[in-house]
DNA sequence: CGCGTCGATACCGGCGCGGTATCGCCGCCC
DNA sequence: GGGCGGCGATACCGCGCCGGTATCGACGCG
């Protein structure tokens, strides 16, 4: 299965079985082994060039999602280990920069619950905490739809807010008490920036690319962006930028999300924490 | 990992080695591997009895996962093949006997669609579709909330009813315009039935067993039971029944529900269908 | 106290995985 | 157009791991 990602990502056996650490004859080997076992032809070969089948991408898709899994339960198996002999906690992933006071107020209520685990915060890049907490990483995380995708997660709700648009101090618009999303979206010499795609890469575009809210808090100050976000980060806005209320911006929701399976008792009792908030 | 889960469930090496087909001593070779590899030991062995420790409970229940996860991505891949052949389509599993007006429209609804590829209808004992749509046999399934359990999966809304409770045609509670739940536990001589687990034992009580609706039917017509079900089940209720609605009951909620990682065009067709119903 | 049960250990044989060597195919470039 | 180079497939070999049988050690029970 893993040889089969492998090749399927690579589209290059060469490649792909560099990547596993063996050579390219067992690699082939083994792909077609998969395929008579499957009763299907999953890559196509022509002598230049690998590319997919249908069966073949519908086998990416679910294969990752099984490696993920089996990764997931040797993590927690060997985290639960060490909970029992009281070296380790519980670990929540949470966006940098995001929720701040959320988050807070959580880890303080959790904190207060009788039996309750040392909570280690893990501050992610944006995307980062649905692969943390698929692959056995993280046990819970603060997730913001409609950003962050929640498939194949419990969830519960926390909060929701309007969203505000982030300008240099000094611009024009910034004293106004409140601005639509076309008022915003093109803005002369403030373009909005690009966000990294699930794979990494960046869409095109004209605005600059960044990968957390220090950058972009950063660019804004300097004039080169703005920034669409939920209310709650007024609250930690540096003083040369300043927030303006887009009340038709799609409403952000901050959730709480563990794996379906993994309901321990400290992640039950964080869940119970948060929808007391 | 197959191997563990046997014992962990069996909590016996040597029905455990049965049940795999292979014999005791590489089955225990096998799982003291794995703990090696782990780190931790999964299981507490005396010469006379063998008990899972904390961090063999997590493994079962993770490795279970994982293994359901490996088990869909073949069958699911078979089933890509099989669909680009136009040998096979979509299988959506339901509850038998329940929803049957809303499974028709949707259908309905999805064959008008471009595009729409044949569905098998699956129809489940109760609690059979989450591990059908978790393993792979079908793609997309009704579920009725509380009763079945959405953990892991994307679902969509579809509609909400009361409860009513259905009493044999004759019985004198069967004249009143509602009931509440309080008049319906403890009917004398009309117990509620008892639904397996999960496991496929029943819960202790008074009660007779009951599978499906089919022999839930038959017992309240012979005057042996009686039970609350959504109101939708009116449609098909034997002349020799009777429904009273029992506001008190908790609302039924029917979704439909897919794997969040496949979702395929006949998928998302289906679900569009269901959420213009 | 001996017997039966159960998991662990010891040892052996065969299969499968991974390695090297080589072939066949085909696009590319001189 | 022909030689070259890159790439996947095939052939063949050796070793390690898995699964088997035989046996041991522990322990509950009559």
């Amino acid at each position: 299965m893993r040889y089969f990602v492998a090749v399927a990502e690579e589209l290059h056996f060469g490649r792909a079985a560099q990547r596993l650490g063996i050579a390219q004859p067992p690699l082939s080997r083994a792909i077609s082994q998969l395929e008579r076992r499957l009763g299907t032809t999953l890559l196509e070969r022509t002598s230049r060039t690998v590319s997919l089948t249908e069966a073949g991408s519908v086998l990416l898709r679910e294969g990752r999602a099984a490696l993920e899994a089996v990764e997931a339960a040797e993590r927690r198996t060997r985290r639960a280990a060490l909970a029992t002999t009281g070296q380790a906690g519980v670990v929540l992933a949470t966006k940098a920069g995001a929720s701040d006071e959320l988050l807070a107020k959580l880890l303080d209520a959790y904190a207060s619950e009788p039996g309750a685990v040392t909570v280690d915060v893990l501050l992610c890049a944006i995307g980062e905490q649905e692969r943390l907490l698929r692959d056995g990483r993280a046990d819970v995380a603060l997730l913001h739809r409609p950003f962050d995708s929640t498939a194949g997660f419990d969830t519960e709700e926390l909060c929701t807010e309007g969203q505000v648009v982030v300008l240099p101090a000094g611009h024009p618009l910034a004293r106004r008490t409140h601005l639509r999303m076309a008022d915003v979206t093109e803005l002369p010499g403030l373009p909005m920036p690009r966000w990294p795609c699930r794979d990494g890469t960046y869409p095109d575009g004209p605005g600059p690319q960044v990968r957390d809210h220090t950058q972009l808090t950063q660019l804004i100050a300097l004039g080169r962006a703005c920034a669409v976000l939920p209310e709650s980060c007024r609250a930690q806005l540096r003083d040369d930028l300043a927030a303006v209320p887009v009340p038709d911006a799609p409403a952000v929701t901050t959730v709480i999300a563990w794996p379906p399976q993994s309901r321990s008792r400290a992640v039950a009792g964080l869940v119970r924490a948060a929808t007391r908030l």
